[in-house]
DNA sequence: TCCCACATGTAAGATGTTACATGATTTA
DNA sequence: TAAATCATGTAACATCTTACATGTGGGA
């Protein structure tokens, strides 16, 4: 959350999120709306965050979150910090089904697959549609690396479930 | 854990630790050593599992765990619901990085991207002695696509990160 | 003799989701 | 005028890790 309020201008709980499900969640992930509304309340008790509440021209009530300087000293430390990012987790469900091939009539399990392939192909639109909506925009040099990263990753997905078939038909 | 269980052959919590630390975990997860005690309990509360104390013949006291009839019913149940497996969850540090790269020294990032190579260059070694562990056992037929599965994607997953440096250069 | 691997657990706490509740504004 | 989107929250619960505690057996 402190990451996403660290680029210029402030944003609301709910637009947060908007941005959270259409670029972090390919290479990170995407909170759920009840733990960004909890986590900016934290933000903003630390001294890491500040909140208005819209005025009255504003057509609806909401509370517009943005970083302060603290938040942005203790987020350049998180990132100056000399240590490992760690390693990555993946939590792939359809490999354990496959890792459990036995238990799964072969024809479902390349369905499975097959399923799996088309939705990727959909995430990978979704990719190149954020990329679009970066494309130009100063200071979003860096979230666009990671979208471009994210775009040949769901490419690979896909030529990987591929491999994975042609593995499936040799048994 | 269910799906540990399956195959065949009875074993202790610690065994399944180091199962699941030498495969598992490369696609999808390796739960904690204290979890996977509480669930083969919690199994076996539910006679999805029975356990069998070590005879005096062992040199040391132990419980090994085995699936039961039960068990295999609800994990085919499981694994033949026609539902969705879901979407695979990834949480990438590096790319969190690369993504707040504005608040890191472009070499400093760059140094981050050549470790993060080196560790996955660190467990593609590990696969492929898994897999080399894994040759010719019968009945793993499905655990092998899965580990070979795994190798690709941490081939994959190098060449992302050279690729990812490249674009780095290119800000 | 000392350390490492084997082996099992408890308790506290961090983290994150789901379900529910509410209401305003915009769009079809 | 109905539905979708905007907007914010509470409470219960599920999930999982960390730190701690304990003891055995084998190898250097």
């Amino acid at each position: 959350m402190l990451g996403l309020l660290s680029f210029p201008g402030e944003r609301t709980g709910y637009e947060l999120k908007k941005w959270a499900d259409s670029s972090l969640r390919f290479f990170y992930w995407s909170p759920a709306i009840s733990q960004i509304y909890a986590e900016l309340r934290r933000l903003e008790s630390c001294g890491y965050a500040t909140s208005r509440r819209s005025g009255p021209e504003e057509p609806r009530a909401k509370r517009a979150y943005a970083i302060t300087d603290a938040g942005r000293t203790a987020l350049s430390r998180w990132a100056s910090a000399g240590q490992d990012p760690g390693a990555p987790v993946l939590k792939h469900p359809l490999l354990l089904r496959v890792w459990l091939g036995h238990l799964t009539q072969p024809e479902q399990l390349r369905a499975l697959v097959h399923e799996h392939v088309a939705r990727t192909r959909g995430e990978l639109k979704e990719v190149r549609d954020a990329l679009a909506r970066a494309d130009g925009v100063e200071a979003w040099g860096h979230p666009q690396i990671a979208l471009r990263w994210s775009e040949r990753r769901l490419i690979s997905e896909v030529e990987l479930a591929e491999a994975m078939l042609g593995d499936l038909e040799g048994l």
